[in-house]
DNA sequence: CTTGGTTTACGACTCTCAGGCGCTAACCGA
DNA sequence: TCGGTTAGCGCCTGAGAGTCGTAAACCAAG
């Protein structure tokens, strides 16, 4: 930090920073990320994470949006975070190249148009992905994973508004394990983070009780408050 | 991510990445970050994390590490993660700096020597800090707080043994409010993150009944396993 | 040696909340 | 009207955290 013109001058050496962007929804009771297939060397033909350069005045967050927009509707996007920064000299064969990953969200409705290049991939069988983006992807899974389970981040991967069980659905899609309908109403309700729009749905074919339309509060995150152990002592006693 | 040799000299704009370090620890109750004040523009006389940029070949963790033993003897450190990373175009007056932060961590007893310009603040009450330093010491705080309540994170700032009561002492002044000794005992033995030396510590003047000492069964990261809601189903039933 | 003061250890109780189960409600179609 | 289907909800259980009180084990002073 001593010294900034002489670091300034630094930045003639050859690397570069990029933004990414993990890509997430879940679609047919599968969690999928959005890769394109690259054309050109290197890794050609392998799967790729979204993003590029960043240019001089953008943020990198601004830059990982501003890039996936040429593969997807960033307006689908519900959610977007910084995940985190790869930077092994390695990483990329043919230049230094530090990367910050971001993940981003699509509600399950959504369906924006894609290029030829590129697709949703099952995350359970992901195909060959470039340089250390298969890695990547797995981060973002686990964050998600993480994070619907103390905070609110469902409302970023569900409809706008929903029935429990369909909720469930894509609960368990995006944990990857089943989870009870009646626990998962139970504690979203009870960290008040969805309620009742007041409608209800048609029942199927096949008759059933119509279900109870829901919606969740927020569209920002929010976290549990106590979310875990080691509380401050209780101020009344 | 198309054209990589285009994207490659697009390297020779101005902007470079730093690796900077928020080092904590606990010393006389207090929670404490390492700083030091700057004697050259800009910002001079404002205090600043250690860290500066990152060379063509080393990972940001090791350079973290690497321009940290600039201010402190690395050995100290009993806990390095990556923080996170800002690129807010205007967070340097004089370039375009991309910064990732990391949060490292020295046990209680440590008391490493440090060089004349650099001293341990008190993250309660800081002096101005450089740049956007502060927030980030904010954000390394609140990912400690947050990580000792759901994980083993605590070993990074205990001595090497202790007893209950002193762990107590530093389990308060890193979270910010008090914790009560039987609780935090029986929290972190059924995590089995604890386990006696079978030694005991001699009393103090006054007396009073000698206590266990005990010691962290890990060093390295652990999270605690059902540390939140919405579980896998219970697999026997 | 006794007594009081001090600190630690630990069992007992309560409270919160997640997970599981089963009954009832509310729809369909035949 | 009746069987089938889905949703809602109350009740029970169990895990784990927070609190409190008591016993254990030391010191020092008289």
């Amino acid at each position: 930090m001593t010294g900034e013109r002489t670091a300034i001058e630094h930045t003639s050496e050859a690397y570069r920073h990029d933004a990414l962007a993990v890509v997430l929804r879940v679609n047919g009771g599968r969690l999928e990320v959005l890769l394109w297939q690259r054309g050109a060397q290197p890794q050609a033909g392998r799967w790729a994470l979204p993003g590029g350069p960043v240019t001089a005045t953008e943020r990198l967050g601004a830059s990982a949006a501003r890039q996936l927009a040429a593969k997807v509707d960033v307006r689908a996007l519900s959610h977007l975070e910084q995940l985190e920064t790869r930077s092994d000299p390695d990483r990329h064969p043919l230049a230094r190249i530090i990367a910050t990953a971001y993940l981003g969200l699509v509600p399950a409705d959504a369906d924006p148009t894609l290029p030829a290049d590129t697709a949703w991939q099952d995350v359970q069988t992901l195909p060959a992905t470039a340089f250390d983006h298969g890695s990547i992807v797995g981060s973002g899974v686990a964050r998600l994973r993480s994070k619907l389970s103390y905070t609110n981040l469902g409302f970023a991967l569900a409809e706008p508004s929903f029935t429990i069980s369909r909720l469930r659905d894509v609960y368990a899609a995006a944990l990857g394990y089943d989870v009870s309908a009646t626990n998962l109403q139970r504690v979203l309700t009870r960290r008040n983070a969805i309620e009742p729009t007041g409608q209800t749905a048609v029942p199927g074919r096949a008759g059933g009780r119509p279900a109870t339309v829901y919606r969740f509060r927020s569209r920002a995150l929010e976290v549990t408050d106590p979310f875990a152990t080691l509380r401050p002592p209780t101020a009344f006693g």
